[in-house]
Order: structure tokens, then sequence, then C-alpha cells
DNA sequence: TTGTATGCGTTATCAA
DNA sequence: TTGATAACGCATACAA
């Protein structure tokens, strides 16, 4: 590790004063031509680069803003995180990723190593108590996606799950679909509630029936769509259609109806939620709901980035999309 | 933003001087244990919390490392990132993410960023140039993944993608095939490179005469191998099996065949590299070679960590293994 | 065993 | 316009 130049050592090189090279380095005053040149000279033949800790000391900032993400390998999460960084582009910040698994506790953990050493923090969904969000709100600025902040609600970026999923089932029942199977997400967990409230409120809507033996519980990963649809055929239930609580499901199901031999979409309509990156090119093509995660985290680091300069920030998330693609067809 | 309560505060609280509440938290010198006691039920009682900042500023650390990834929305590289966050799990370090997008500008700007608030780097490929990467090895701990350092080989974890390819081929020879076409990544990366001669000298060393129409160009992306097949088909050129010189190449492949009703593995075979994710739930799971992100993460982490601590490492590369799925077939 | 004083590299305050 | 000087929060050499 090689010792790095100095403030000091730049000032002595260019017969000024500490403060001077200082007061250049952050244009916050005026300085003479005459010694501006010699301290940029100075600066650059010995190649000085300003220690951005110490600068943090004086000024209470760290110039790095904290990313509480539930799992830093899942492409869902992953593009939220691209476009945290595409935000944080060009300025001088740089995100700090650490990892909840979902777990409440993992997460105080996690937060825990990040208290002191950033400016702000972006949480992506999880399981963290309401008053621990209420309480670090009131320690740094924080935006939260997927998650309501208690009586910070303009600093939330929150989804509605409900009405896409509405959406999504109505268009499955455009298509004539009437016997409709769901593999459902995670009990405990908020979005997929949510889109298991909506799916049942739909079928209530369209006066359908709610088979019990339609409905089969999933945790998010790609296994459980496969053996959602095992337990679905095992029970020899009728179905036209799956609607999988999330993309990586999907694929599962999507797995487990090839090794089958049913094809989609020609016996079988496929939806999920999401929209991974992969779902468009997935053989079919997977109808789903997209879910902008790319620019919900762009949008997240941007107002956080105002939120640490001391601005007013009012979040709105975007509407959430039906995608069309060919993993769905019209019942005959 | 809240006051942080200061180890001043605390030796007031307790009644002894700032000197002692640092050892107490440190562990470096005996106190006696009413003191101790005293400081102890200060730090509970005033919610202490260290700043590392300024703890950075005199022990010259930081407590973070840099990860120089290109694309961290990539699920491969993603992959290995969670192997870095699981290796600092339990430590006090925390990573900090750049994405240098396969753009050696890219990359030396967001290591800049860097500069002076990590203590060590992971460089994840890339383009950067040696002799940038030999002078930042001068300043600080290294670890590569996928690139040689100058003179530290032994802090480089480099896999064999030119063996895994012959590997790769041969498996294919012994199923029959022998028109095998090849969506090559792009030309200027070293894996890819890589991969494509050892696909030619594969067919030479097979005695098969090498068709130019069965050489496809691409870039990585799924799209990639859309138009790849496309332009296979067009050629009107004879293919029993097609490498694509990634899993995501591979999926654009698939529905691109998928399209025109061309069966996979029943007409043509498809391979792919990298393993994602998501290869072993696609229809059909794909055949390809595995690439250990995650462990390459945990150790390249974990080695980082070593060199910090100023210990000796010895970084050696696991094998690349062919994982034979159902997406090839015995030709007939 | 404990406390005082100093320094880490920078910004900010105050005189000059 | 410039330069001393004092913080920022902590660790440590040295003195007691």
């Amino acid at each position: 590790m090689k010792r790095m130049v100095t403030l000091v050592e730049v000032a002595q090189e260019a017969g000024v004063s500490p403060s001077t090279v200082s007061r250049i380095l952050s244009g916050t005053a005026n300085v003479s031509q005459r010694k501006r040149h010699a301290v940029e000279e100075a600066i650059r033949k010995l190649n000085y680069q300003p220690n951005i800790i110490a600068k943090g000391l004086v000024r209470g900032l760290t110039m790095s803003i904290g990313v509480l993400t539930q799992d830093i390998s899942s492409p869902f999460y992953n593009d939220a995180l691209l476009g945290v960084q595409e935000a944080l582009q060009g300025t001088d910040y740089v995100p700090v990723f650490v990892d909840g698994h979902w777990d409440s506790k993992d997460e105080e953990t996690a937060l825990q190593r990040l208290m002191g050493r950033v400016d702000g923090l972006i949480i992506m969904g999880g399981s963290l108590a309401e008053d621990t969000l209420t309480r670090l709100a009131e320690s740094m600025p924080i935006i939260a996606i997927g998650r309501k902040i208690p009586e910070r609600e303009n600093h939330s970026l929150i989804l509605d799950n409900y009405w896409a999923t509405r959406k999504l089932m109505d268009y499955l029942f455009e298509l004539g679909h009437t016997r409709i199977a769901h593999i459902a997400g995670p009990k405990d967990h908020p979005d997929a509630i949510e889109r298991l409230h909506a799916y049942k409120d739909a079928l209530e809507a369209a006066n359908l029936d709610q088979d019990e033996r339609l409905l089969v519980e999933g945790d998010y990963h790609e296994s459980a769509g496969l053996i959602g649809v095992a337990t679905l055929l095992e029970s020899r239930v009728m179905f036209t259609a799956i609607f999988a609580a999330n993309d990586q499901m999907a694929y599962g199901a999507r797995l487990a109806l090839y090794r089958r031999g049913i094809r989609v979409p020609e016996e079988v309509s496929l939806v999920g939620f999401d929209d991974s990156k992969t779902s468009e090119y997935f053989s079919p093509p997977l109808t789903t709901v997209r879910q902008p995660m790319h620019e919900l985290g762009r949008q997240a680091a941007e107002g956080l980035l105002a939120l640490i300069n001391g601005e007013d920030v009012h979040l709105e998330a975007p509407e959430l999309q039906l995608v069309i693609r060919e993993s769905t067809r019209r019942i005959r």
C-alpha cells in the first residue's frame, strides 16, 4: 500500500498554504491566477488524490449510499441495482450493497454494518419491522422500494400488485380461460399476498367458483414451479392456464409441462409476474407483468441524492404494465 | 440526520477519559473492571456507535473493498457478487460495487471513484490495460477473476476456457455431431477468443473441415443468438448442433429455433457456456459448461481479506465442468 | 491502570 | 485574496 500524497504536500510544492489548495479544489473562493496555476501544476506533478475519508470526516458526509437488497443474485432485484448504478454515474457517490436474504434478522445486521458509513439508504423490499424503518428514517434519508415508510409516503415507491394481477386475470378471462391455476408466492410475502388476493377476487368477480385444487403454494424459486405443476397434475384437476406468482416459478412450471409433453400455449397458457430479463427470450416468450425495476432503482437513487441535498422529493411509482407475449393463447 | 454520539461523550458519561473508552472498544489494553462496567453502561445508555470513518482516517483503513464488475445486472457476474457478499458476511467489511460496462474508459473512471475509499480491489474481467493493472496492484491489494495480474499470478483466478470448450466439443463429437455451428462472442473478448480457438482446433483435431458458414459472431446477448440462428438458416448450411459462446446467446438461439418449429434436441442439439442460473430450468435444460462464479467470488473475497491482513495468498481456480443436460442428443 | 497530548487529511472560521 | 488555527472522531505514544 503506497502512501498517498496529501494536500499539505501539494501546498508545500506550490508554495502556498493548505487552505488555498483546499479552496481551489472545492472552488469555494477566489484565488489568484498565479497561485491557481502553481497549485494545479503541483497536483499534476505529485499525482495528488484527495482523501475522501478525511473529507467525509470534516463534512459529515461519506459520499456513499447504502442499498439493502434481498438477494443480490436475483435477476429481479438486480435490475434495480443497475438503475441505482446508473443514477450514481457521474456523481461522487458510490453504492454499498448489502443483502438481507428476506430475513429481518439478517437485514438488521446488514444495516448495522452500514451505519455511519453511508449518507442515505435505499431499502428494497424485505421484512424489516415498521418501527425499525421509522427509527431509521429519523436518523438519515431513506427511500424504500416496495415498502411504505410510515409517515413518509413520498419517499416510497410502491407498485400496485393487486391491480396488475386483476388486469392479468382479466386478460386470461378475455382469452376464454376459466380454469386458471395459481402457483402462489410465500405466504408471508406482502407482494405474494396481494397477488393471491387479486387472483381470488378476480375469480369471484367473474362468478367462477374457486377450486382449492387449483391453488398451490411456492417460494418464488424455479423448483416451486416444477413441483407446483406436478401437484396440479397429480390432483387431476382440469386447468387451461397457469398463473405463477413470479417469472422464476413460471420457468419451473414450463419445464414441468415440457417434460410431460404438454405444449405451451397450445394446451396450457402460462403467465408469470415480474418480466425478468430472460422472460423475453424464453421459449415461448412469457406473458407477464412488467415491474420496471431498473427505472425504480434509478428513481430511488435520484430521489435519495435529492434528499441528501436537502431537497424535497415526492416519488411516484409508475404503473405496472401487462406484457403480452407468446405463452398465452385464446381457448377454443 | 441525527447527530451521532461520540466517544468523548461516552467518556464523559462514564467519568473516564476518551482513551479508556477507546481501549475498551478495541480491547488493546487492560482496564479495571469498575471502569469497564461504567463505560459499557454508558455505551448502552447513549446507544453509541463508533464512527467508522474517523477510525478509518486514523488507522488508514476504510473497512470496505471495491469490486469492479462489468455488468452488475448480468446473471453471470452476479453470482460472483453473491459469493463476495458471503465471504464478507461476519466481517466488518462491506463491498462497494462499480460497473465497467466492458469499456476500459468506464472501468478507469469507476476505479477512480473507488480510490482512497477501499482497502483492496477485486477485478472481474474487463479490458483494463495491463500496466494499469500493474500500477494498481502496487498501490493496494488486488485479486482478479478472469484476468492475469502481471507478476502476481497467485492473485488471479483464471479459468481454462480453452480446455473446457475442447471437452464440450469432444462431447458433441461423441454424440455423432460433425456439423457444429458456433455463435461466437465479441471478437475483442479474451474468453470469447479462447472459445473460438478451441472450437476451431477441435474441428481440426477431428479432421473436420471448417465451413465458414457455420461460424457467426455475436455479442454475448440473447438477441445475438436469435440473429445468429437466422443467419445460419438463411445460408442454408446444414448443421446438427449449435455451440453458443455463452448461455444468453443459447437462449436466443433456442427461441429462434422454437419460432421456426425446429425441435431441441430432436433436430438440433444446443449447448451454451457459463451455466447461468436459469439454464437448469430452461426448456429443455441446457447442456453447458459450468463456470463456478459463486465459488470464485467467495475465493476472491477471502483471498483479498487475507491480502489486506498481510498474509500470503496463493489462489487456484477450480476446473470448469461440463454439465450435460437435456438440450443435446445422440445423432442418428 | 489511566489520562494528556498529538496526529490522521481535510474543511471552515477567523483575522490579516 | 490569503494564511493560521481550530475542528471532525478516533487511536496511540508518552507521561503519570
